[in-house]
DNA sequence: CAGTATCCGATGCGATACTG
DNA sequence: CAGTATCGCATCGGATACTG
């Protein structure tokens, strides 16, 4: 195994040894989104170790595809995608649009993860659609433990800090919308697979509070970005 | 280690965990440039081992990416893309693309592969404007060893079996045009890093034969499908 | 030609603990 | 908070030889 590489020139093989790594097109991907400190990707990528995204992340500096920034003197590194980096969004988008159009959904539905589904809600929130006052929704997904189980979205068009925050525990704020489902359910809707409609509709989805925000629910729920992609795999 | 998947919903995850794993993506790629037998996939990827490339076949069919065909009773297996598989064209060219434009030429340059690229040279050469008789063209690489040295490409439109033939050993036609340069600069002209006009006014490059041939061999050497990516990183 | 079978070594990476 | 340090194992895949 003198050689790691393909020993190829095509630049498809050279760019698989590059992003064919584990982790590293889901480390861009995080870039991708927005997170741009240590602890804000670890978030995202909850099974990778500390010492495996450090790597990474000087890789991909070394490679040119992602830049650290030491803002001020004290301040705690960043990390931001360079135009190489930012140029991997098509790679990054085409491969999703296959995998939602051609890989099981029942694969996917697998990993179902709470806290990765709400931090994903949480980025892509539409603000737009609500009142300007500040607004909490409480997310209740049934059957998952204590701890797992509740969630608060608390969008604040006027907070200085950012729009959307996500919180564990009860905030303490009177709620303005309780959703109630199962994970699956909310997964499902968040990946195109059902619409809030159509689980409502069915009784898998239950929305009680102001009913503004309940009508509302499909304009300010973000979707994740591949869930227009129509799905060519029946679902098992 | 129980669990080899990145355990996330996230379509971008789940193709990863599909497309990452080594060899996987060069094995769509020489699918989806036309081969489809078992040793021609060989050809285009040298180092791979038998028993794995059988055993990457055998979980793109698993996976639906791969149909193997055996043609007739007897016949020997080959192999197509599916649907899903030719849809990976995209994330190819994507990466290909993105390769071409942001990885270091010097890397790739590293490795040089004469096989490969004659082999690459033979699928894309585009043989409209050349003459309707049988052309034989030599190429002679300076300072390889005899054995990687010498390569003919045949070309006869009228022929049954392909319009182009690649032979290291000599086929005892007549050669029509003698191709006499580096290794280097024919990979770097293939790649679109340099032009043949480039090299040839440098005198990297020299033409002997028909003249004609010579003259419009911009025109039926074909190059890389990246070639026309602009390079963002300076040669070192 | 089109693969299987077998073996074994390197190393990638996961887990955990620790530090400025 | 943002990492580093260390350890050890599993497993991936490379090499080689063999078969219908």
């Amino acid at each position: 195994m003198a050689d790691r590489g393909y020993g190829q020139f095509c630049p498809v093989a050279m760019a698989s040894e590059v992003l064919g790594t584990r982790w590293t097109m889901l480390v861009v991907r995080e870039l991708l989104c927005g997170s741009s400190r240590f602890n804000e990707l670890r978030r995202g990528l909850p099974r990778i170790s500390p010492a495996l995204l450090s790597k990474r992340l000087n890789e991909l500096e070394e490679l040119g595809v992602v830049e650290r920034r030491c803002d001020g003197e004290r301040g705690s590194p960043t990390y931001y995608l360079t135009e190489a980096g930012e140029e991997l969004r098509p790679v990054i988008m085409s491969m999703g649009s296959w995998g939602q159009r051609w890989l099981e959904t029942q694969l996917s539905l697998k990993n179902l993860d709470p806290s990765l589904l709400m931090w994903d809600m949480r980025r892509n929130l539409n603000p737009t659609p609500l009142p300007s006052r500040r607004v909490t929704i409480q997310f209740l997904y049934q059957g998952l433990t204590r701890g797992q189980r509740e969630w608060w979205l608390i969008v604040d068009k006027a907070a200085q800090h950012g729009v959307v925050d996500l919180c564990m525990t009860d905030p303490g704020h009177d709620v303005d919308l309780y959703v109630v489902t199962e994970l699956r359910t909310m997964t499902a809707i968040w990946m195109g697979i059902t619409t809030v409609r159509e689980a409502s509709d069915a009784g898998r989805l239950r929305l009680t509070g102001t009913p503004e925000l309940a009508s509302r629910m499909e304009h300010w729920l973000g979707l994740s970005p591949f869930a227009q992609e129509t799905k060519q795999v029946t679902v098992r």
